[in-house]
DNA sequence: GGTAGACCTGGACGC
DNA sequence: GCGTCCAGGTCTACC
């Protein structure tokens, strides 16, 4: 199937923005320029491969090309035959997945806030099928290094995941992890005390897709009612979830106010931006160095951080998620 | 309201 | 091959 996107669109430069395109069920071939990903459509997982024309090539987007990046419409074959609720299914995690939903009009106000990313275009952030994923995306990647969190995600889908008729396996469902026992999910997926904390989260979205009142409403987190200190407050409510991981959740859900501010941004204010002092004094500067750009702040702090990345591991859609994807964070980078 | 210590895993390192 | 140390955010108990 073709799956329309935006005028502005490359999927090599939009999907390869953040860490998650490196976690299963996701796939990015460097070489081919092909995307793979296994969706759960309830009773039937399906394999996707998603490619761009050749306007959208890697060599425009590496160039910062913009008029000649922009490739067009996506082409979407899966490893089965789907009906016509199952194309609607795709199409919407499919939008989910590589922020369809963020218009040209929405990037270019990102870039009049902050013109440093306009040349390149940079402006969508890569995230999950679901906000169930996310979050426990999330959780998976609060206090580990890097590597921990790829093998979390290798093996929830490998235990937990629905097959497809190609053997790819999606993002566990909550229903399925709401199931689990703790102890599985320790001995299995490698998740440490974080077993409890996962068979919980699951049980509270999986009563919230059931109809029943789980004290955190998942719909309403997405419809964009709720403000962002409200939406925060909600958040940090859920079990592993704290300031960090909120905030992180916040700007996943498309809200970019708030800074999910780690020991990752502890380093980036001493070695890129200069800061000097304490851990909780370069804290408090870089949250400062953000605040011009307001509403935008987590995209202009990201893609800062994400340059630098760059400039050591070389564009990030030329990353392979068993080599250069696992060492692209934190201390691995000197 | 602020803080110390426990919670786990995997990788690095020394022997 | 084994033991030790370290990185990493959240949670709880305590002051």
């Amino acid at each position: 199937m073709m799956l329309p996107v935006p005028a502005d669109y490359v999927l090599a430069r939009d999907l390869c923005s953040y860490g998650y395109f490196l976690l299963e069920p996701n796939l990015w071939d460097p070489a081919s320029c092909v995307y793979t990903t296994t969706l759960d459509l309830g009773g039937v997982a399906v394999t996707l491969r998603v490619t761009q024309g050749a306007r959208g090539s890697t060599r425009a987007a590496r160039e910062g090309d913009r008029e000649h990046a922009a490739g067009g419409a996506l082409t979407v074959k899966a490893d089965r035959p789907l009906d016509a609720a199952q194309r609607r299914l795709v199409r919407a995690q499919l939008s989910r997945i590589l922020r369809l939903d963020e218009s040209v009009r929405t990037i270019e106000a990102f870039h009049r806030a902050d013109p440093r990313f306009a040349a390149s275009g940079r402006g969508r952030l890569m995230r999950s099928a679901s906000l169930f994923e996310d979050v426990l995306k999330t959780v998976t990647s609060c206090n580990v290094t890097w590597p921990s969190t790829v093998g979390m995600n290798r093996k929830l889908c490998a235990v937990f995941g629905r097959r497809s008729a190609s053997g790819g396996r999606a993002f566990p469902t909550a229903a399925r992890l709401a199931a689990a026992r703790p102890a599985t999910l320790r001995a299995r997926c490698s998740v440490g005390y974080r077993d409890a904390r996962i068979v919980e989260l699951a049980r509270i979205f999986n009563a919230a897709a059931k109809g029943r009142r789980a004290g955190f409403d998942p719909a309403a987190a997405e419809d964009g009612t709720l403000t962002d200190d409200a939406l925060f407050d909600a958040l940090i409510e859920l079990p592993g979830i704290g300031p960090y991981a909120a905030a992180n959740i916040l700007q996943l859900l498309g809200r970019y106010s708030r800074l999910p501010l780690d020991t990752e941004s502890i380093r980036h204010g001493r070695t890129v931006l200069g800061y000097k002092g304490s851990a909780a004094q370069v804290m408090k500067k870089v949250r400062r160095h953000y605040e011009p750009f307001g509403e935008h702040r987590f995209r202009s702090y990201w893609f800062e951080l994400w340059e630098y990345y760059e400039s050591k591991r070389g564009a990030s859609w030329t990353w392979e998620r068993e080599t250069t994807g696992k060492t692209f964070t934190a201390s691995k980078l000197d």
